[in-house]
DNA sequence: CGTTATTTGTCCGTATGTATA
DNA sequence: ATATACATACGGACAAATAAC
């Protein structure tokens, strides 16, 4: 019996998994040897296997057990698992990456039919406006389009913009940051694009557009990332 | 006390929350209340609100209860989710979409060093390299190449390519699916590209990579799926 | 502002179902 | 047909975050 804590057994069975340590029979042990093996419970060795399934290593099979998927090679390109936020904030720290920050416009204004439609702000209501172009490995990679939601996102500056909204909201106004629904599409550059993106003769952006919610439920954001293409990558795994 | 089987209360609640009637205190019944209602453990009730909030529509906040997320529009393109298998075969049925599928090439070769490099099959291994144009509402809106390890996926004719790769593997095959990890990137369209796709002014293409494995952990399938711009969205949702 | 009540999250043990070997 | 192994479901206990007083 190995002495390991709780939150280490994802740890210990990843390494083992990334080791090849189970791959001689493309299997996991079975549950209940696991469960002999780390002295814990039914539920928190599914707990981790659940997890390795999730990184896409493992995959669990009814009356047979847990399969060794065949790993696939890393890519190069800046990773952005749709999952990151804030644009490039948050990226992964293995990627060493030069980032800046240039405020290409910031306005307060008040929503009208047409911000409305687009925004799904009520008409109304005020926010703040703001472009961002992100510039990564000396290139203007990203154009961030932001809209906030100023009744519930107050007191934003253009020295806030230029660090991180989502540093403000989460650790000066303490406000939790609930759901974020996302749409990526691939669209024909704009004239905003072509003014503030490296774009090279490409004539398309990738756009990611952002709806966040609160804890309350409310939307305060609204935002389209343009990017250039070739240099990020969106991961997922589906499982069946 | 209402009378419903355990299936049909993830649906009664999402019904529900569709119609708003949760929506004046933007707050589901408590855990304890829709036990009380629907006479079933918790662990169904947690699990019908875990669907909820998968479906973006919910957000489970501890000592709080389960807050209604403000409803977000509709979009008119092509909803793809990033789920999608086999191209474009099984779309929403809510989208009436006319599809038409034209093979442009069809081979059968031996993996070698670069086609290793690209698809990660060991080299030696024969394979199934096929071409194929996805007309959609008239237009050539997907160009996907796939590569299927002959190995494991024997068999493939154009005739069962012209219908769906996917339906022989799981019907005729018996085989099964477990897992798909896929790349979307945005890359500069090449000559095939613009041979066969409808890109108008548009210099760009979609290039969403599959790599498929069966339920031995053995990946049997390497694809790219070319898309024209401005036609599909990709949906996903964040939680934090 | 501190204390108590409320509400969801986590974890455990157990029993039964279902696909696979 | 039998045994194996993961999936689903239930009830209960306690932890942790929030809300109410």
């Amino acid at each position: 019996m190995v002495e390991t804590t709780k939150k280490d057994i994802y740890t210990v069975l990843k390494q083992r998994v990334i080791d090849g340590y189970y791959n001689i029979k493309m299997r996991l042990p079975t549950e209940d040897a696991l469960i002999e093996e780390f002295n814990i419970s039914r539920y928190a060795i599914r707990k981790a296997i659940k997890k390795l399934a999730n990184d896409g290593l493992v995959y669990s099979v009814k009356g047979k057990g847990v399969v060794v998927l065949e790993q696939t090679p890393k890519t190069k390109e800046i990773n952005l698992s749709l999952e990151e936020i804030d644009g490039l904030h948050s990226l992964n720290s293995d990627q060493a990456i030069d980032r800046k920050t240039i405020i290409a416009d910031f306005q307060q204004v008040i929503v009208d039919e047409k911000l409305h439609h687009k925004t799904s702000f009520a008409v109304g209501v005020p926010i703040y406006a703001i472009q961002r172009v992100r510039r990564i490995n000396n290139k203007n990679a990203v154009l961030d389009i932001n809209y906030f939601n100023a009744q519930i996102v107050p007191g934003i500056t253009p020295e806030i913009a230029k660090d991180s909204i989502y540093d403000y909201i989460k650790k000066d106004l303490q406000m939790k940051i609930a759901v974020v629904k996302r749409q990526l599409r691939i669209e024909h550059a704009d004239q905003i694009d072509h003014a503030h993106l490296n774009l090279g003769i490409n004539n398309c952006v990738g756009n990611m557009i952002s709806f966040a919610f609160n804890d309350d439920g409310k939307q305060f954001e609204y935002t389209e990332s343009h990017f250039i293409p070739d240099n990020f990558i969106f991961n997922q795994i589906i499982k069946f």
